[in-house]
RNA sequence: GGGGGCGUAGUUCAGCUGGUUAGAACGCCGGCCUGUCACGCCGGAGGUCGCGGGUUCGAGUCCCGUCGCUCCCGCCA
């Protein structure tokens, strides 16, 4: 192979027996029986059986006595057969090891910050120290799997002739949407670009420069607070296309994904995906990313508790329910109520039936015989009530539906569950700043049928976008975008962006849409997210080669660190007066 | 911006209602060991109990403050 080496540790075989082989890697464990010396050494394929052995070699044993984990061997010798009783079966290289004739220290490593083989480590250290973090089996793994995942995505955008471009990573500000990471300019003192927080706007324009299939594994950026899930740099799979339709990209991409799951993980997923509306996945999940690996469904009682004797249910808007099949004890029922509040319910009405079939509840006796029935799910069950505004209702039961899947055990982890969702809305209401927010971005097109909505019910018109979600995660989404520049700026007005803003800020785009627009959309998945499904990681960081901390921060770099005064006065900046202030 | 959890040896943790010299496992160092593979056996070193203040005869333990990490809510067009 190279001068170092012949052969790879892990991929010696009962068949190489006889061969004499040079090998070289890091040093997974020593077993110093004070004359006899194994040496477990591991290289990128796996790991094999050094045997040091005084009566063969023993300059290499005097040498090996002084050998520690982590050290880098390079050991020359012979592949001999071990014998039966010595076998080790949890090994693929377990039938055979290397009598070692010559052994070289090539690079000497003092005693770990942890152990490799230990779980739970501080994530601090691991990352500070990642590069021996990243030796662990796992993380090799989970990087593997990423790489193997991103060779199989290009393959399939190629072979659906997608051409695969590059747009800046110094870009315009965006004051609207997620923030913004800012890069100042020596050129421009003063003035600064912005980290994409996606190609959105590029993509569109190179789809009507006549580049009909782009696609581009793309870093995003977003100055936002961390999550187990969320980090600030994302690389996600763009890819828009000219005259599309909502079925060749749903096509395309179960046809990916489908790829993926199976090459990656030996799992169908089996196209076509199912579809579920906004509007439905919100009545009967709660949430537009449901979790279809469970049954628990919310049940609208609005009706039926219109008239009820029990004032919340009479009043409140809408009254839904959630049923599990299991009689909850107080103190948990004590605990949803507080996870029910601090997503905004004022309480958590509940009705509780034991194996006696009869229902227990504070509020039984405030219920109707109608009303009780309407909700009656079987004996050992318990109905959770929420009764407030509508998006508070379904909020709340929303996670509680997740919540209560996980805690009951409801989660079948062997199923994989994808859905589209379709049919969003255009806009939603934001109540703080009293105007329309566009649900997707403001470059989603409104379906035909409700595009005359715009100016008289822009709530109801929608919209022709769609998310892609597995198993309660949503793994990406896209849309067919506004490809008439009267009808992006009819949808600037409804976001009241005033014509001198969607001038300065989008005039590009809206010039380029005069221009010989051709009809397009595309779609955006998650690469870290895909991953983190595929290796059933619950932290993102763990599928991320260098990762920051919760504090945005770079324990390893120590990045983002203070400059030099001179270095910011030639970009027109200057030094805050108090540190942290 | 808000809430929860955690912070004790290099690492992972234990340390009950405050009470002699703060423990275990792994790792590390030394010794013994020719078939181990989480090798074994014997011995040893290693601690600002995150930091600051307070209560007390006495604080790892109680109180106040602070810093750090993590999980969640908000936020993430």
């Amino acid at each position: 192979m190279t001068v170092w080496r012949d052969t790879r540790c892990g991929d010696l075989r009962a068949e190489d027996v006889g061969r004499r082989v040079t090998v070289a890697g890091w040093t997974a464990r020593r077993r110093d029986h004070g004359n006899l010396v194994f040496v477990d050494l591991r290289d990128e394929a796996g790991v094999c059986q050094l045997v040091l052995n005084p009566e063969r070699a023993p300059e290499a044993v005097e040498e090996a006595h002084g050998v520690r984990n982590e050290f880098v061997l390079r050991a020359e010798g012979e592949v001999v057969r071990r014998a039966p009783e010595v076998v080790n079966p949890g090994l693929p290289t377990g039938e055979v090891e290397v009598q070692v004739d010559r052994l070289e220290v090539v690079s000497r490593c003092p005693p770990l910050p942890f152990q490799l083989d230990e779980e739970g480590v501080d994530e601090t250290l691991r990352i500070r120290y990642r590069w021996l973090d990243l030796r662990r089996e796992r993380l090799q793994r989970n990087l593997r799997l990423r790489a193997r995942m991103l060779s199989i995505i290009r393959r399939e955008m190629n072979a659906a002739d997608f051409v695969e471009l590059e747009t800046p990573i110094m870009a315009k500000p965006t004051p609207e949407g997620a923030r913004d990471f800012l890069v100042p300019t020596r050129l421009q003192p003063g003035r600064f670009f912005a980290l994409p927080q996606s190609p959105q706007i590029y993509k569109q324009l190179l789809v009507m420069a006549g580049f009909e299939r782009y696609f581009q594994i793309a870093r995003c950026f977003r100055d936002e607070d961390l999550r187990a899930d969320r980090v600030q740099e994302i690389t996600q799979l763009d890819l828009e296309m000219a005259f599309p339709d909502r079925e060749y990209l749903f096509a395309l991409m179960e046809r990916t994904f489908s790829a993926v799951w199976r090459e990656c993980i030996g799992v169908e997923l089996d196209p076509p995906y199912p579809r579920l509306s906004y509007s439905e996945a919100m009545r009967r999940f709660g949430t537009d990313k449901p979790d279809l690996r469970y049954a628990l469904e919310l049940q609208d009682v609005t009706g039926v508790t219109r008239g009820s004797q029990f004032g919340v249910f009479a009043h409140a808007p809408v009254v839904r329910c959630l049923a599990v099949p299991r009689e909850l004890t107080r103190s948990e029922l004590a605990a949803l109520e507080t996870f029910a509040k601090e997503r905004g319910a004022g309480g958590l009405a509940y009705l509780v039936t034991g194996v006696d079939g009869k229902p227990r509840s504070p509020i039984a006796k405030f219920l109707s015989q109608a009303e009780l029935d309407a909700v009656a799910v079987g004996p050992v069950s318990t109905v959770l009530f929420a009764a407030d505004e509508e998006h508070v209702v379904t909020r709340v039961l929303g996670a509680l539906r997740v919540h209560l899947a996980e805690t009951l055990g409801l989660v079948d982890e062997s199923l994989w569950r994808p859905v589209w969702i379709v049919d969003f809305p255009m806009f939603d209401w934001d109540e703080d700043e009293q105007a329309w927010q566009a649900n997707h971005h403001p470059f989603t097109s409104p379906t035909p049928e409700t595009e005359a909505l715009l100016t008289t019910d822009p709530g109801a018109a929608v919209a022709q976008s769609y998310d892609l979600v597995i198993n309660g995660t949503e793994l990406g989404s896209g849309s067919i975008r506004i490809h008439r520049p009267e009808l992006q700026a009819q949808v600037f007005d409804l976001l009241r962006i005033s014509p001198e803003e969607q001038r300065s800020r989008f005039g590009f785009l809206l010039d380029a849409l005069g221009m010989g627009a051709p009809p397009h959309g595309g779609f955006a998945p998650g690469m870290d997210r895909a991953v983190m499904l595929l290796a059933g990681e619950p932290n993102l960081r763990d599928v991320i080669a260098f990762p920051k901390n919760q504090a945005g921060l770079d324990p390893m770099t120590g990045a983002p660190t203070d400059v030099a005064p001179e270095q910011l006065a030639e970009l027109g900046l200057a030094l805050r007066a108090g540190k942290g202030q």
